[in-house]
DNA sequence: CGTCGATGTAAGCGCTGCAAACATTGGCCC
DNA sequence: GGGCCAATGTTTGCAGCGCTTACATCGACG
């Protein structure tokens, strides 16, 4: 058969359907996905798809789980260059805002829904979350950190970084258009102002 | 004509169908609302909707508009119990927070797209703002609080709380169907825990 | 009392997600 | 090596959606 003609058969249709969807909704939100239009754009019958995702949703799904394996790397690359663990803490606060002001949709994404992708993140997060307590009884125990519940101060500080996150995401008038640095000076800047805390008593 | 005859004019179309609008998404979400089948409840013909909004998108912002003005207004009542300064900031930060869990869909609504309503509540917010600013400086006038910037406190606390009110409506693990009673205990442990800080210094 | 603008209807267009039923093919078993 | 089968493509088409256009009804107003 002449090489330039294209067999019957894609051989690699599901990764590139998957390849093609992500990048559409990272580059245009998940509204922007159309199931008929990628087909297109791969050269492949309107019902093709439906071989490799059952419906749109799977697809979706699978897509937050690309996502969220993505985020989850970044918030790895990010502590792995830190030795100390109170700034391996704020470099992967640091990641996780610019990882939302970077790819809006993708965090969108990731947060919505019961997917895979969540339970994924989920359990990723436990990992991080166990560390991030030992540290704190620690530091509670060396005087360093006021004795409340652990894990309301791990879920307080999750609260505020992802609050930030999704403020950028949903284009809050406050913090709309920010640069990567921008985003990044704010990241730090908030969770000090957490640690030392902000008075008002 | 006979009463229980329905004329050839609804009358008060537009208010039926923003009403019906309205609690369907509060009930079932953003993408269970279908013109179509909205126009079949209200028994008027598929295409009438469209003389009062000329597309979804205008529907679903006239929606978020409504929403919008009972967040606001619930803000309004709980702050309005209070005298003091401080536990008027605290019933606030709990009303948003319950708003939330008890009206993820509109809650989400609120915060999507560059609708009016988004425009609505940031200048109503405004004013609470400044307020809450002048409450800050005064503060730190009185050495009560650490000499940060005030917008960036305001808005270290605004992301707290949103934080919060995101991942119950996001179904976070940790924070998923709680009760308005354990989302108010949540909502002020993390706020006090943002007054008196985490340490980790 | 006629007319005109507001508001309803009927019909239909183009698009979507998705479901058959059929076509092609590579891999495996004898 | 030949035939069969499962995987993966195609064609065709259905139902539902948002929305448009052309026409019907009717209350208000000159």
């Amino acid at each position: 058969m002449p090489a330039d003609e294209k067999p019957y058969h894609h051989g690699t249709l599901r990764d590139a359907l998957l390849d093609a969807a992500f990048r559409r909704v990272d580059a245009d939100g998940v509204d922007a996905l159309n199931i008929r239009e990628l087909a297109r754009e791969l050269g492949v019958s309107s019902a093709a798809p439906f071989r490799h995702f059952a419906d749109k949703q799977v697809l979706l799904a699978a897509i937050a789980e690309r996502a969220a394996d993505r985020l989850g790397r970044a918030l790895d690359e990010a502590g792995e260059r830190c030795d100390d663990a109170l700034t391996q803490f704020r470099a992967m606060t640091v990641a996780y805002v610019r990882f939302a002001a970077e790819h809006p949709a993708l965090f969108r994404l990731i947060h919505s829904g019961e997917s895979v992708s969540r339970r994924f993140l989920g359990e990723v997060n436990d990992e991080r979350r166990t560390k991030l307590i030992a540290l704190i009884i620690e530091g509670q125990n060396a005087g360093l950190i006021p004795e409340a519940d652990p894990e309301l101060i791990v879920l307080t500080s999750e609260a505020l970084t992802h609050g930030l996150a999704r403020m950028i995401v949903d284009r809050h008038p406050r913090v709309r258009d920010l640069s990567s640095e921008e985003a990044r000076k704010l990241a730090l800047a908030t969770t000090q102002l957490l640690q030392s805390g902000i008075g008002l008593s």
